[in-house]
DNA sequence: CATTGTGTTACACATATACTAGCACATCTC
DNA sequence: GAGATGTGCTAGTATATGTGTAACACAATG
């Protein structure tokens, strides 16, 4: 899978990092127990420090996305937990509705655009 | 309207108090042509620093929330860029929904999320 | 047993961001 | 004029981010 950064954007690699590889498991070019590559290996293919690849892992981790094996590296391992997900894409969701809210956006715009993105995924 | 800080929030306080008036006039608690309290006094009554606040109000301004009138204070005024809006919107969902996606949430219940959301909203 | 590759940890350093603090200025209200 | 306002400036502290080097413990392989 084709990691790519913007090192000129305003989020941190790390985070970058962390969301390509989430979108990468919901289009299913990444699944259920693929590896990634080890934090040396691709801090070197993306030209970053081993330790920035690193925190990206840890944190994959401890949000439930990979599992670590000192044998194997990172293997896409998830932990559902679906109430704690709900509550964490509620608090997401609560500021960016209520922009699109003061904006005019109407509901069914948003559920437009929520199967727009839903059907991005399901290719 | 109240405004409440967490310090302990890993959020700064400019993005707090931003999503707070944000979530102010999405609920119709601030309308359209009301007066925010000024830099100073906003500050006093929060106990932070005036440079905070006025990040936030600044802010708030670019993104065409409030308007700015050196006589009568920030303003809410909406400027209403529907497009510009929705792209936003959508950079924001795609990862959120990836993250839900990953953790096997239906379609169906992000809907439902989202008109949860929306009658938090039409009180 | 020696080598290699792995995740992990520790320390040091540079840079950027967040927040606070104080000062000054032009403008507006009273 | 007095007071309040938004704005601009400098400066300091604290934290976050990214890099660099090194060392450790473990597993696989020769």
């Amino acid at each position: 899978m084709v990691i790519e950064i913007d090192f000129n954007s305003d989020e941190a690699i790390y985070v970058q990092l962390m969301n390509q590889i989430i979108l990468g498991i919901a289009t299913s070019r990444l699944q259920e127990g693929d590896t990634l590559p080890s934090v040396r290996q691709m801090a070197d293919t993306i030209g970053i420090n081993m330790h920035t690849v690193n925190k990206a892992y840890t944190l994959l981790k401890q949000e439930g996305f990979v599992s670590i094996d000192r044998r194997r590296g990172a293997i896409v391992a998830i932990d559902v937990d679906k109430i704690k997900t709900l509550e964490e894409m509620k608090e997401n969701l609560v500021v960016a509705l209520a922009k699109g809210c003061c904006k005019k956006v109407s509901r069914s715009e948003v559920h437009q655009l929520i199967d727009e993105i839903f059907d991005e995924y399901d290719l």
